[in-house]
DNA sequence: AGTATCTCGTACATCAATGTTCGACTTGCG
DNA sequence: CGCAAGTCGAACATTGATGTACGAGATACT
């Protein structure tokens, strides 16, 4: 005789509690070790995160989903950080703050960027990326209109300047020329110049 | 009976027409390839140069050696290119003339040099890239020196931030977010102003 | 305590790229 | 002309990474 009203798993899509601890020890280790190296592999992660190469495939189905699951939980807490800065007031000084919250962020993600170009459907990573630009936007306008900035150059221009100067000082720190310490100054320091308007005289 | 003095392929280690031809068709190739993606397989390459692959490891021995052979002749005609350009007088105008050399060298070299970074050894790689820094650094300590350049920001970190901006110059071109003829305007007016001294009045 | 869930290692299938071998064919060059 | 040199494609071996299958053993949860 068989139970006919058989026992479905009620709501729960609940894993144990070891394999929640074990997702979490992943996607950590994932994160960290993209950051360093876009390319790293599925094993490397594994051994990272202190579990079996085979548990991790329990968990994410490929390598791209796992990569995906990563940029969008680093995506949703960039943009988090991102949204907590004071954007108001004096647009440099606005500035300052993006970008100190930003080099934090560039630390902890460095070429996460670079392991979403590859593993990630072009159009979601478009999606994203734009995403994040445009926190930077409405800022750099702001200040192009009121003549904190200079607006001769485009604005795209500019704002790939703005990535491409975080992400060589981290790659400088990475090779140990510059101290961590110190980044964050000359980020800021080297980015307001750079966006000074021609004539100007800076402090 | 066998011929005693047999012949010996006089000092000729002369290839024949064709297979230099073809050996210049492919570094050419190779040279172009690497430039966009420093990961292209040596079968795009071999179609690329409208040659076998076969063909391609008769002349070269193996992917990395191929790629090492590349770098080399980038770096010297670079190295000729660089050493033209005239470093005397006013440093900020030196700089413009060193700057517009250096962004015709990244255009056509690109990605070249990541290409380098992970297929050469890696001592190799350090002597040939700091051969070409040092064509900056005696231009930049005398600009600092004099007044022209910033000087309160570690040397090191201007000589990454040069670098760094040809390189988003060129992925900006790339994504055709900026026109090829206004980069190098941009990146001059960038760079100046990046190294301009604080409290100073640009132009 | 009992059981479904989870972990782990080993082993295997697959895939893409590198590098090699072979034999037939073409071509530069003496 | 004639031959050494060069080219070509197809087939094969190898390597490294991804992803799967299995079965024994550990552990969270009820």
């Amino acid at each position: 005789m068989v139970n006919i009203s058989w026992e479905v798993p009620a709501v729960t899509t609940l894993k144990r509690a070891d394999a929640r601890k074990n997702i979490e020890s992943i996607m950590d280790a994932a994160t960290a070790c993209l950051a360093r190296d876009p390319d790293v592999s599925v094993a490397d992660i594994a051994k990272a995160a202190g579990v079996g190469r085979v548990t991790l495939y329990g968990h994410f189905e490929s390598r791209a989903t796992l990569v995906t699951k990563v940029v969008e939980r680093a995506i949703q807490q960039s943009d988090e950080a991102l949204g907590a800065v004071d954007l108001d007031g004096d647009p440099r000084a606005a500035l300052s703050r993006l970008l100190e919250a930003s080099w934090r962020l560039t630390q902890q993600y460095g070429a996460l960027i670079v392991a979403a170009e590859q593993s990630m459907p072009h159009e979601q990573f478009q999606a994203v990326h734009i995403g994040l630009i445009d926190r930077w936007k409405p800022l750099m306008e702001r200040g192009r209109g009121d003549g904190s900035f200079r607006d001769d150059q485009p604005l795209e221009w500019q704002l790939t300047l703005l990535q491409s100067v975080l992400h060589a000082a981290s790659g400088a720190v990475y090779r140990g020329e510059i101290k961590a310490a110190e980044a964050a100054a000359l980020i800021d320091g080297t980015l307001q110049a750079a966006l000074t308007p021609p004539g100007a005289t800076r402090g």
